[in-house]
DNA sequence: TTGACAAATATCCATCATGGATATATTCGT
DNA sequence: ACGAATATATCCATGATGGATATTTGTCAA
């Protein structure tokens, strides 16, 4: 009855949480989230279509992220670009504080095979 | 066709990381495991029975836990404990490496309230 | 000791998130 | 102008999750 997944709280779903991550710097277009996603990572997430622009749509919807105009560089007007918003960078901010405490707790456990 | 989720490689599913997190320092139950997870998030991260217990199942299946004998304190003998093994811990220590790579890249894009 | 309650494990089911296939439109290169 | 590629969008099968429920077993007080 109560929805699984609020969208603007912790824990964020990954696929929310790397799309937060990868418009932090400057904003992008759908694939080109989604590029930089799999870049950053090294290949190890992949966002597929659906999620992708599910996800997207959810935090327009959710005040997240919203649609900017093109970067003037690029003339191809069928991209659509996304910036994130000061809420986007607010829930950014309280998911990585989350992740610190996590891999806090990791390393005080000596879970990490160097000191990263 | 290909299996979604292979357990063995990264990215974990948060339920198996922070079962594997709460088994890097002691052997634990299963119900003890749950409460070790949500105090340890403070209370962010709950795990549903469900999703505890099929977890343990697969975990144990794919080498990354055993049961273990109870520590000699605990006297009820319904509970089934569990350790963490060489290979759950490799998995941990990698999958741990992983976050603290997101982690820094969040770190250098400003995506933090503080120095945390 | 016995009866009531609580704890622990286990299974079932509805819901929802995911990835990939597919569809559609539009632009680019030649 | 035409074919190929790009980008967005939707659909569907699969799988992961949480909670309800079931079952067993132990604890504790009278």
């Amino acid at each position: 009855m109560t929805p699984q997944s609020d969208l603007q709280v912790p824990p964020l779903r990954p696929a929310v949480y790397h799309i937060l991550l990868s418009l932090a710097g400057r904003p992008r277009h759908g694939l080109g989230i989604a590029d930089e996603i799999e870049r950053a990572s090294e290949g190890v997430l992949e966002l597929g279509p659906g999620t992708l622009y599910r996800s997207l749509s959810e935090m327009v919807e959710a005040g997240l992220i919203r649609s900017v105009p093109a970067p003037s560089e690029s003339a191809d007007p069928r991209r659509k670009y996304y910036g994130i918003t000061p809420e986007g960078r607010e829930l950014l901010a309280r998911e990585t504080a989350r992740l610190a405490r996590v891999l806090k707790t990791a390393r005080a456990l000596g879970a990490l095979p160097e000191q990263a």
